[in-house]
DNA sequence: GGATAAACATACAATCTGTATGCATGTTCT
DNA sequence: AGAACATGCATACAGATTGTATGTTTATCC
């Protein structure tokens, strides 16, 4: 048998480690909120000390944003998969709305994606994380495709892409707190709905 | 001529000291965001020390909310004053949009309103004072009567209005950052129009 | 006018963050 | 293969912050 955890190789080291801290960083942040986890707490939790932490990221900001872009990326994957591209462009965008909530509902995305990243990375950041990696780039892809199919009048793409993803995002934080999907699908389908050429 | 600042009731003493407190924390939050701004900070701008603060407030985070419901109120009345009421609903509650978009533009409310605030004091926090003093009872409002007028079709107001007053901040921040206002009255207006009855 | 409570200041204890320093483990070059 | 070097990580430290406890002054109440 071969003896694990030695002569591992610095980039394996370094993977193994970035992704400790990041696991670690993702199980508080999700379950306590930025500004109440502390890097000991952090570090504890992945079983190494604070030289660990800041040997790899600048600091804890930057461990909070490689989380952030990380569950950006899942949340969208998501998305994806729950969208098929083979039906009509409108309901693409409703199903896609709907993997969207779906996907919200794991434990602390909410807090994690919607509450604490705008506030600790600002919005522009967390804009531009979103618009790259997360579920606002497959929103805008709909919305555009939707937009060349005719399905929906023509307008500013991105001032939609922004309002409808942030009318989702508010759904996700409603339904979060107990209110009845139900009415926020309605609302949302209106509002797609709403876009539709007056022929 | 009598001496200023002696013999002050006790009623006097607070509230003259709530108000440096609130207006210390006010232009220090909105300048640099909660979590930068320290409390050695506040009471020196205010010029008293921390016992002063502790003792009227509970912590920090109860002198942000009061800042916060300060603020909120401001940009309810601003609202208010800014949609005539004599006019057809759907057209106040294009003006309130429009109005709560310039209200908005005060600097600082926007990192205040929409970035700290929900992450420092909780979306269910944040939502109730918004709907009880802030610009969502206005929305709330004038939804209620579009709707009752036959302007808009009939659905749940509590998510719509959670909705609309969603993609409104979003333009806030959009607008905020650089974007053309006018792209986002355009979609606006084309979410409130799209829930006109179909006939 | 003295007792009591409220307003406020000062002092303190417990953290936390970021940096500086030191050792051990890989990597590289000859 | 071994010396020189860089990287990974731990330990130690300095500065700053939050909330509390304690003390002093100023108003209120009997």
């Amino acid at each position: 048998m071969q003896q694990e955890s030695k002569r591992r190789t610095n980039r394996e080291r370094t993977e193994a480690m970035r992704a400790q801290l990041i696991a670690a960083g993702r199980a508080l942040f999700t379950d306590k909120g930025y500004a109440e986890t502390g890097t000991p707490e952090i570090v504890a939790a992945a079983g190494v000390t604070r030289g660990a932490l800041y040997h790899h990221f600048a600091d804890k900001q930057a461990l909070f944003r490689a989380v952030v872009v990380e569950e950006a990326t899942r949340v969208a994957e998501e998305i994806e998969r729950g969208a098929p591209s083979d039906i009509p462009a409108r309901d693409a965008l409703i199903a896609g709305g709907e993997a969207f909530l779906e996907a919200m509902r794991a434990p602390g995305r909410i807090r994690l994606l919607l509450l604490d990243g705008p506030a600790v990375l600002g919005r522009a950041d967390m804009d531009e994380i979103d618009a790259t990696v997360g579920g606002t780039r497959s929103l805008r892809e709909g919305l555009a495709l939707a937009m060349a199919a005719g399905a929906i009048r023509r307008m500013p793409l991105e001032a939609l892409t922004l309002l409808l993803s942030s009318a989702y995002d508010r759904a996700a934080l409603a339904v979060d707190a107990g209110a009845p999907a139900r009415h926020f699908l309605e609302i949302l389908t209106a509002f797609i709905d709403g876009l539709a050429p007056t022929k």
